[in-house]
DNA sequence: CAAAGGGTTTATGAATGCATTATTTTGGGT
DNA sequence: ACCCAAAATAATGCATTCATAAACCCTTTG
């Protein structure tokens, strides 16, 4: 998802990716407090670059600050997921159908049905950790053609929130092939063009993998 | 809306919550470019608290940091229009479906109901200023009825964007008498508990708004 | 007159310093 | 032992300092 490679750009956007990635990575438990000069010294860093990472981190859900006890990695709760998929069923059918109405061109698409076909590729050899991937860029696919900006931040930054829900559970779900279906299901309608059809897919998508994972938490 | 009248907290609060209301107020006006130690200066304290409250206002996408050029008072276009209310328009209908599925008693909506009371008789009285008041109070209401609390923060942060936009049209547009009977509609739906019903008026009342603004744009 | 070059100014990114204040520790006193 | 007060500790909020490099300006040159 992330691609600094090579890009070191400032020691702000340093400390915030290397964070977010400690978040989403579970290499920073839930729960845990970590004091602005605690941080600063794990990252080589002083305090002032932290701070304003923290501050964003902050803006994304994913920190809490609580002055002079530091920074709380913010666990995700059930309530959590409830919100955040409630949310997710609200915008990306919506935004489904936008997109299926314009009638996106096979061209557009195809980033979609390579991820599609990477998903069915995966759940044939039982590899469920490339699945998960083919799965990121199948959404991360749609995010981008699909075309507001607003809503490409929004489900993106829920998707940050909700990720290390969905990795904990990734396990104990069962195989995908109920959802690699859904998947397809999408990508046909917006490529004939369906609004309805995509919008009632992409919503089915979201609310069954919410069931599925709810009952799990 | 902001009720820090003697409530100070911290610097950066301070200076997030005054170049906030600037911006809302075009006080600062779009496109305006300000540098650090500019603003610094103009709030009486250094840039430290500066810098902080401006990376909040950018994750508001209020403003936008330009290494070595300042913060640039970000302008609301007319597609900035249109991704926020294809976005209240998932979002807020979801929500009052969720509401009204609920079943609130009267005494929660007690407040939904004085504001659409507010709102008739300030068109009664001509009161526009007065109508737009009660308007932000019914989704203000609105926002903390429905329980989700990531939702509040999302619409909330559209609304401080399209308040500007809002705000320089409210006296070109027709006075809002269909406006107000779709909040009385809306209120209608959540209280007998009709879930289709709310969404669909809530839905209605953003569609024609929206209709009724980008037409201004 | 446009373009190029060099020196100066200035905004930023980051480190450091510092006062304040919450938290923890310590040490009596009961 | 236990509770409370006072001292010690430490984190934060903010100011200040500093290095860097971009932007600006002014002069010089083709």
């Amino acid at each position: 998802m992330t691609s600094e490679l090579s890009e070191k750009k400032t020691r702000v956007d340093d400390a915030y990716l290397r964070l977010k990635q400690a978040i989403r990575s579970s290499a920073l438990s839930p729960n845990e407090q970590l004091t602005e000069p605690e941080i600063a010294s794990r990252l080589g860093m002083s305090r002032t670059p932290v701070r304003e990472a923290l501050i964003r981190l902050s803006s994304d859900g994913l920190v809490r600050l609580i002055p002079r006890r530091g920074a709380l990695i913010l666990p995700v709760s059930k309530q959590d997921m409830e919100e955040i998929y409630d949310i997710l069923m609200a915008l990306e059918p919506a935004a489904a159908a936008k997109l299926a109405a314009r009638n996106p061109s096979e061209a557009e698409l195809a980033p979609l049905r390579q991820a599609v076909e990477a998903m069915e590729a995966a759940i044939d050899a039982g590899e469920l950790t490339q699945w998960a991937e083919a799965d990121d860029q199948f959404h991360d696919a749609f995010l981008k053609l699909q075309g507001n900006g607003r809503i490409v931040e929004m489900v993106s930054t829920l998707n940050d929130q909700a990720h290390r829900a969905r990795m904990m559970t990734l396990n104990a779900r069962p195989i995908p092939v109920q959802s690699t279906k859904e998947h397809r299901e999408i990508l046909d309608n917006l490529s004939s063009g369906n609004a309805q059809g995509a919008r009632d897919a992409f919503e089915r998508h979201r609310r069954r993998a919410a069931q599925e994972l709810l009952a799990l938490m």
